[in-house]
DNA sequence: TCCCTTCTATAAGGGATACTCAATAATTGG
DNA sequence: CCAATTATTGAGTATCCCTTATAGAAGGGA
């Protein structure tokens, strides 16, 4: 009925969620955005409305993925225990190929904007609620099949696993240490409470 | 020899820190800072030569406040792991009563500012390792008094207790919960490792 | 008291910022 | 082929940014 665009959404988005990424919401200008995705300021305007519209997008289009990512690797093993650990040690995977430092959007956006946009940081809160919900799922499993007993607090201990990897997205924005991390989650594993 | 000064340096660091801490540097502009301040922009730069400069003072008082805070904690107590498991209960009382959820001004200043000024992740880098080491140092006197196993990994545990610390700062961003966040930490001091 | 230095107050410079708009181009339905 | 609709273009705007210049005030040493 009109003239379609010429630029591909999804490309775009991925080119403004690196820049976002790497230098977060503030210190990434329009003029930056409109470098990397090769749009003139009024198409991204007539795209996305503003700034913090794309950057929205750009962390529904992340928050999406990364859960995807959680759900295929925590639903395909038989053994829900294994898939946790094998979850996990993905996680770090994923930090040492991070060869810039950038750690993880959704964290790097709950530390610059928490305080200030509730809108955004409900949008975060919702992922790292939603990665939670996701191993406590896995544990209740493991807690159903008999790996773990039957009187361990999965509450807890899904808050713990979670706690450690936010925790280890912003040590390895230090230095990436991957070798450490698999010793740290490995650990952790070996004193859940079998049975 | 000439016209003191009116300010208190440290209020105008107190002061300075509050709005960082809230805002971040990058959002923090310094019609902010003359405002929190009562300085006027020509006294503030004669003082801290830029934005930065005074960033970078504010980061290393909130340093060494911090480090004192955890040395002292460490120290004090003749049962090491009763010193950990005290100092970490402090981290989340912290973030209790910190109402607004700005989180941990390192924390915020290493996800925001780390993939492009070196000079602050350094700065940075280093805090963390100093409280890591502090508490290495405890889990190693803890293990020559034999409360810990002579074959644990003090060097896993003190990452592992870390990477714990830093993740509850995210966490708690999000949405504070500091009944679940003392169970986190008495399930992990609880299975320690000792003899 | 006078001088020198360093403070404070005010304003404004120079550049970056997020965003807009009017003109032009391209596509589709009739 | 025309009309309608939407996309692209890139110059332009107003605002805010960090920083500095300037003038006057105030304290300490001689």
């Amino acid at each position: 009925m009109a003239r379609p665009a010429e630029f591909d959404r999804d490309e775009v988005l991925d080119k403004a969620m690196e820049a976002f990424w790497r230098t977060g919401f503030n210190a990434t200008s329009v003029a930056d955005l409109v470098n990397v995705t090769r749009l003139k300021p009024g198409s991204l305007y007539s795209a996305f409305a503003s700034k913090r519209g794309l950057f929205i997008e750009v962390l529904d289009t992340y928050a999406a993925r990364r859960i995807e990512g959680v759900k295929q690797v925590l639903d395909r093993a038989e053994d829900p225990l294994m898939a946790i650990r094998d979850m996990m040690h993905r996680f770090v995977a994923d930090l040492s190929d991070d060869k810039i430092g950038r750690g993880c959007l959704m964290v790097n956006t709950m530390t610059e904007l928490a305080t200030e946009d509730d809108e955004i940081r409900e949008r975060v809160s919702n992922y790292l609620d939603q990665v939670e919900q996701y191993v406590h799922r896995s544990l209740e499993l493991a807690q159903q099949q008999g790996q773990l007993r039957a009187d361990a607090d999965t509450d807890t201990l899904a808050k713990m696993l979670m706690t450690t990897i936010w925790g280890m997205r912003i040590m390895s924005s230090k230095r990436p240490d991957p070798a450490s991390y698999h010793k740290v989650i490995d650990h952790l594993l070996n004193t859940l409470p079998t049975s």
